[in-house]
DNA sequence: AATGCAATGTTATATTGTAACATTCATAAC
DNA sequence: GTTATGAATGTTACAATATAACATTGCATT
């Protein structure tokens, strides 16, 4: 199972409504001029496997990607999926949510940013933030312990809005 | 093996430097007043799993400890080991680094506080570290979002001061 | 065509973590 | 002291996550 059912089927283009299908090709298009910039790869089955992971809109585990993926691509095994999935995290196309061995489509991949999550223990949902005083705060409570820092992630547990 | 080979050995007692048995002991008797004021049995095996933690002064990892253990305790499984783990976490005895799937003594546990840390990707050394304003911010901006905050970490990757 | 390298295929295995049920142990009630 | 109770541990089996190692394919350069 995903890391939640949350959402699996999306409201359609209702007015101000979260248009999936429009989000999912923003994100693909993003991500190949992403990829362009930075000289690397978008190959038709890593394309694939990013737009996979869009299509939940949530945080997805990598067996699941690998069941989905299975069905429409014969030699599929744990080792493609985790070379792409480690190809799309060197891209900064997805994050790796630590505490649910999950992956999670960026959608600020065109500017470098840290990893900020808000995980919503009832419904599932995750959501990205970005603040830069947190990230700076941050640097500069490390740097005062001599550390110099090369990545940070946060990931804060609780209930969303709508769950409260 | 486990997170890092860090000082598996601990210079002895030298004037100012870090006395290892001393400070075990001194985690380990600091469990066992939390403990108590919690109501909550620190048994002989799970007082020997945090001392196993202890005794590697660096993050462990389950079946690291669970080897260990295994050598001295005829009926130890993995279960063994994730009980007394989840036991310890639950007391607020111990953190799990979620970035390294390990384990590391808190040596806090007499104050309520979020687990963030300082991760050396070159000689695995890791260090708690605690910062009110930071756990504050966080807070904050996660109200901002209308979400309600139960749990943060904060996971910091970089280099040690003596690695840089 | 020959070479070299990146990407993918393929098989096997390592690592991390849970489920489920049996047994033992400590405590309190009787 | 015996018995009832629930917590803790023992025990076996398995699920879930991830990597290693080597073969093959595809593509660009020479
Ligand atoms: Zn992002
Ligand atoms: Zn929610
Ligand atoms: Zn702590
Ligand atoms: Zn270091």
């Amino acid at each position: 199972m995903g890391v939640g059912m949350a959402k699996a089927t999306k409201k359609k283009t209702a007015a101000g409504v979260h248009d999936h299908r429009r989000c999912v090709n923003r994100a693909l298009s993003s991500a190949e001029r992403a990829c362009e910039t930075q000289g690397k790869r978008l190959t038709p089955l890593r394309r694939r496997v990013l737009e996979l992971i869009w299509d939940g809109h949530a945080p997805v585990k990598a067996y699941d990607l690998l069941r989905t993926l299975a069905q429409e691509h014969a030699g599929a095994a744990p080792a493609t999926i985790y070379r792409a999935l480690d190809f799309l995290q060197d891209a900064g196309l997805v994050h790796r949510i630590n505490s649910q061995n999950a992956y999670l489509g960026c959608n600020a991949s065109d500017h470098p940013h840290v990893g900020h999550f808000l995980l919503c223990t009832s419904c599932s949902n995750v959501v990205e933030f970005e603040n830069d005083g947190l990230a700076a705060l941050i640097d500069e409570q490390a740097r005062a312990q001599g550390f110099h820092v090369d990545r940070q992630t946060v990931e804060v547990m609780g209930l969303c809005r709508s769950c409260q």
